[in-house]
DNA sequence: CGGACTCATTGGATGCCCCAACGATAGGGC
DNA sequence: GCCCTATCGTTGGGGCATCCAATGAGTCCG
């Protein structure tokens, strides 16, 4: 038994969790000059991305909870970067687009946040973060595109 | 301008932090049965690893914060795998030991929470694990050991 | 028309991380 | 021996992210 914290700490579970604290930390420090957070920062590109949405799409496509969903929008409806309009054919749904001034902000934060993962990332080559993000990508799809 | 979702879905801090919540919530899942959540199980082995220690010095080991680190270890104290026992030679410190118990039961997590990780890298070859280990590793330890 | 489903919203819970303060204690410098 | 500083365990609070349950409104299919 030499270390069972060695062990642990040589965890995948645990050091990933300790990597991404930090990225999460550090991106957020940095688009915190836009007044968005790490989610609400996501939800607005999802936004951009998928044009108008509604929210329950956004969600699914994000692995985001309902319930928080809501307060993203909230946030961002305040701060007028997206609008949320009545779904045209469906009265249950909201559609959900992206002002200029959100385009504007994902534009800001999009730089920022890559920066901050640029520091993150720091201690690697650039061939060993492709490296990183080609088996966290791994990771993260398989769970959901199986079958 | 292709895809602002795409850029920030390969984004490493979001990748890192999808992929630690879900491992952080199959190896929760595992040691679930032993009672114990993540933390404990980290601070366990932590005690275990160096003998006699302080909360304070356990605490700066693992980077949990001396408040997490008072719940933690009382719920330890509780469930019986670790004593806190008054230091010999300086009154404000404790000396957190495990206990037999806390050994079977830091032996019994062990399994589990690597049975839980071997399904969270299921998606990679061994070689691939090994890779990601090692790059996660340089993210970890890099801004720990700096000078 | 009715039942099953979906949508947005609300309410509540948990885990992890961080900061500030407190009384008690220890240690160094004088 | 006496202050000053620092540390230790503890308490109190806050913020962020994830998740589950339930509800009222609305839609769709048979």
């Amino acid at each position: 038994m030499t270390s069972d914290l060695r062990r642990i700490q040589s965890l995948p579970t645990w050091l990933v969790g300790r990597v991404a604290a930090r990225g999460r930390a550090m991106v957020a420090d940095a688009i915190a000059a836009e007044g968005l957070k790490l989610m609400h920062h996501a939800v607005l590109a999802a936004t951009a991305e998928y044009g108008p949405a509604t929210q329950a799409d956004l969600g699914r496509r994000l692995g985001v909870d309902p319930k928080d969903m809501v307060g993203f929008l909230d946030h961002l409806q305040k701060e007028g970067l997206v609008l949320r309009a009545p779904h045209p054919s469906d009265r249950r749904k909201n559609a959900v687009t992206v002002t200029p001034e959100g385009t504007a902000a994902l534009t800001r934060c999009g730089a920022l946040a890559e920066a901050a993962n640029a520091e993150l990332l720091a201690p690697l080559t650039p061939d060993e973060q492709r490296q990183l993000l080609a088996l966290l990508s791994r990771l993260h799809e398989a769970p959901e595109t199986p079958a």
